[in-house]
DNA sequence: CTGAAAGCGCTTACAG
DNA sequence: CTGAAAGCGCTTACAG
């Protein structure tokens, strides 16, 4: 089965291979009925324009890489595959496809990234998460590659990125419980060295000032991001009688009030992600929405726009949203 | 910062392209010399060879599509994720990239992919499942393009595939029930549509009927493929006081398990799947592993072999392991 | 062992 | 509005 070509189009259709380029690609003023006829031809014969012979001449190849760090967790993490997932939606309307790339190490990830870019194999980049000295980030943003980053880079001017306030929004769910009357408050957080955990626990502090409560060291635990973890970890959290627990993650929050059922106890805690265990009937607990479908659409769009020549737009932050039911 | 091409190589190195492109692609005989210094000149320029130069005349671009049903449930289940990490570890072996398509609709996904070919933008293409009257695979067979399915397709000529044995799987693990002299069991499973699910209900009439045991349609039970579903529609299972319950899944197995629990009901069942949730402490069950390290990794061989062009194997079972505790 | 030349299938100034 | 021609960056018979 022979491929068909430009030219076995403009043959059958009567035309130069100029012609029907330019009606396929729509650029440049075509007769209708030459259009017509060159549709027509091309419907006849099956023609799929050969995208490497096109991309050899644009220097664009309308494949965009989507970068997933692999830790070992980050694929079963419903987080990234709700975001992948939102990038995937997107991406389509803009007919770009997703070269999926994953990379345990950054030193690897750079070169891996920098050999797509240099093999015109991709026209940007989008990565999930950012670390501290990132080296990806580096040569991105050195090589002026278009690229967007999900979460809090270091150096914001250097690369596009779209991240959640997670201050304000830990702010907002801490607040509304002061509101509520509850003023003995906990934070049970992931690892400090994630800014995420930093920026979360930072408006956990204000909403506190802000409603004249003293704040102290010890209120303030770290877990594993694990349910495991945090279940074998509850005791001391549990035993201290808080009014609220307040949690970075849904999973931690649950590992919590297992050990507090456990021990036929009643708390109040609250979660992070509004992921699907937070929202079982068996156990349903309040949580943020940290709406991973807008991370991921804005992503593209951030995206998108750069590749098309606008550089105004350097970020976005997306709006979380407290559940409280 | 101009792209450096296979030219500047050329005159760096005082040869002919023809020449830098035999190194590059270790093709006929150059002298050591002559590589060395080629070599020499690819480090100090940086030379990076244009993908899309090479596969217009190779005809061949090094990727794979790697087609993900969207179901709404596909990505956020830990099953699918684990295979594509998989086959994603084992691609990365032979220097393949992956192209990740997502589609909700047969029709749709069998012209993306028809799309993708022809313009010569895939190599091959990995399905992480099948469906009856699969569109997508039609058009693969008949066209001939390298493709591997993960699952049991209709028509096992058509198309290269990997499975487990399902029905040999659930097969073990009532023999093993039995000779632990559990004899009264019943059956658990998802949605008879799915060919897993009958081909694991088959496996447990066999063991039965093996081990001289009577088998009866009220041993049987179908629920939705969630905790959820098997939670809602324990009771009426747990109250037959049977020996054991075997399930087709973790998820559906834990239902039932917390439904137990919860009614201070002690009993004893299976799962399938070897999840995160089957070997939690606090819910730790016997289950099946069907490892999806092992799918994954042999779609991908069998999908590199048949783009070497063998076309003696055909397809691979991945041997299942019960795991009792 | 190495080079000159043709060709892969497109696009795009240039000319009309 | 349309075509002839050059060129994108490679590879590969062919010839030596």
């Amino acid at each position: 089965m022979k491929k068909v070509t430009i030219k076995d189009v403009a043959k059958h259709a009567g035309v130069s291979p100029s012609t029907v380029s330019r009606v396929v690609s729509k650029k440049g003023k075509i007769g209708a009925k030459t259009t017509d006829r060159v549709y027509e031809s091309i419907r006849l014969l099956g023609y799929v324009p050969n995208y490497n012979a096109r991309s050899l001449v644009n220097n664009s190849i309308d494949t965009i890489a989507v970068v997933v760090d692999r830790s070992p967790k980050s694929l079963d993490n419903a987080y990234f595959s709700d975001v992948l997932k939102s990038i995937a939606t997107e991406l389509s309307i803009y007919e770009k496809e997703i070269l999926l790339i994953f990379s345990e190490m950054n030193v690897d990830e750079r070169d891996k990234i920098k050999n797509l870019v240099e093999a015109n194999r991709i026209d940007g980049v989008i990565k999930l998460s950012v670390m501290k000295d990132d080296l990806t980030v580096d040569y991105l943003s050195e090589n002026q590659i278009p690229a967007v980053v999900i979460g809090n880079p270091e150096n914001k001017g250097k690369i596009l990125w779209v991240d959640n306030d997670n201050e304000h929004a830990m702010y907002e769910v801490v607040t509304n419980l002061i509101d509520d009357g509850k003023t003995n408050l906990c934070f049970v957080g992931g690892s400090p060295k994630f800014i995420v955990t930093r920026d979360r626990l930072s408006g956990f502090k204000k909403a506190l000032a802000k409603n004249g409560l003293d704040f102290n060291e010890s209120q303030v635990y770290h877990v594993d991001f694990s349910e495991e973890d945090a279940y074998r970890n509850a005791d001391k959290i549990i035993n201290e009688n808080y009014d609220a627990i307040v949690c970075t993650d849904d999973l931690i929050a649950l590992g919590i009030l297992r050990r507090a059922t456990d021990k036929d106890k009643k708390i109040y805690i609250t979660g992070f992600n509004n992921s699907r265990e937070a929202n079982r009937s068996s156990s349903s607990i309040p949580t943020v929405d940290i709406r991973t479908d807008k991370l991921g659409k804005w992503a593209v769009r951030l995206l998108m726009g750069r590749i098309d020549g606008d550089v105004t737009v350097t970020n976005k932050i997306v709006k979380t949203k407290f559940i409280k039911k």
